[in-house]
DNA sequence: GATTACTCAAACAATTATGTTCAGGTTACC
DNA sequence: GGTAACCTGAACATAATTGTTTGAGTAATC
């Protein structure tokens, strides 16, 4: 006897729904990790028992929400050509990954109560990783300075990215300025330091 | 006829206590915006039904906490010496300001619902101001780049500081390493670029 | 066009936090 | 040492959120 459920394939305005209510919740949660289901609800355009009908409970839809947006960061930073020039290659993981990976924060506050530090942690080292390794492949050339820890570098990547998308949401920056200065704040922060320290 | 009202002396213990409740206030919402009364009574040592004695509401509550941590910020960045060398002076401020600036973000977000905008904006502003005056004298000496706007510059800044208070909760840096990044970080980002982008 | 999956609003119980009241117990202060 | 200020836990009312059930309506699919 095969163990193989057949498929029932879900009608269409079900997974538009589904869809959408996760796109609500990703909105919803950026702005405020306490954000109430009906909220939810009311942003998908949804009733709050359709809501209940596709995820459990909260934990369930916190959990779908920052597992795509996971998986959307490692897809976009994974289609990064890394053996292309090393400058070029940070500004393309910069590019493409600050509008997504800005939310991590409230994402991440929502989503500290459901799961373990070590699931977040998983999550959270996939996209980190190929970050790392471009820094490792420009310290291996004696791009990037190396007087600072790894760890220390990462960090202040995300913080700069998240930075920038708050000034945006504040209005005191534009898209295209942000497109601007980020490569070359991010550029500063990893350049060899010219002169010795005052 | 004097409108002047007797000052009665508060009780010893009764001062104490508020002090307490206000102390366990700051470390419970820096923890988490949404800390409950009673969680921070707790902390505090206090019963709940105290707590409501010296502060009519939330509201008052987290008022007098952002109040009290703005106003200690502003004190600890006025009494950093502008007169000196500027990247001692930048020193100095990183210095004397991140324990205390760290806890913006997270305060921050416990007075939003119940702070104005503009109420907001004036708190932070007095802080920002002594950062943003240290900046000025940079960019007027030559010192720092001034190819990026000092709004950027000045959230950079509080950025990095807040991610260095996050990689020290986190475990993954201790103080002394942060007292020693710190500050080679902040001058990374603000001095001006030796060679050309690529 | 019939069936069935899906949706919805309303009403439900359970939980949690807020803010208040009360009655009795301490303790600082004169 | 007496008084008033202060603290306390318990109990209460209120409000918001969560998650469930019901029963009827709608629309996608065959």
């Amino acid at each position: 006897m095969s163990e193989v459920q057949k498929e029932r394939t879900k009608r269409a305005d079900a997974v538009r729904n589904k869809d959408a209510i996760i796109d609500a919740a990703l909105t919803c949660l950026s702005d405020d990790p306490g954000a109430s289901m009906s909220e939810i609800a009311r942003v998908a355009g949804v009733g709050r028992v359709t809501l209940y009908g596709h995820f459990a409970d909260r934990e369930e839809l916190v959990g779908a929400v920052f597992a795509r947006t996971m998986d959307r960061a490692a897809a976009e930073l994974a289609a990064v050509d890394i053996k292309q020039d090393t400058w070029k290659c940070l500004r393309d993981l910069v590019q493409s990954s600050w509008r997504v990976l800005y939310q991590f924060n409230s994402l991440l506050a929502a989503a500290e109560p459901y799961l373990s530090a070590e699931q977040i942690r998983a999550h959270h080292d996939k996209p980190l990783a190929r970050v790392i390794a471009v820094l490792e492949k420009g310290r291996s050339e004696g791009t990037f300075r190396t007087d600072q820890s790894l760890t220390w570098q990462g960090a202040c990547f995300y913080s700069i990215l998240h930075s920038a998308a708050a000034e945006i949401r504040a209005g005191r920056l534009t898209e295209d300025d942000a497109a601007r200065v980020l490569p070359a704040t991010i550029r500063a922060l990893l350049i060899p330091p010219a002169d010795p320290a005052p």
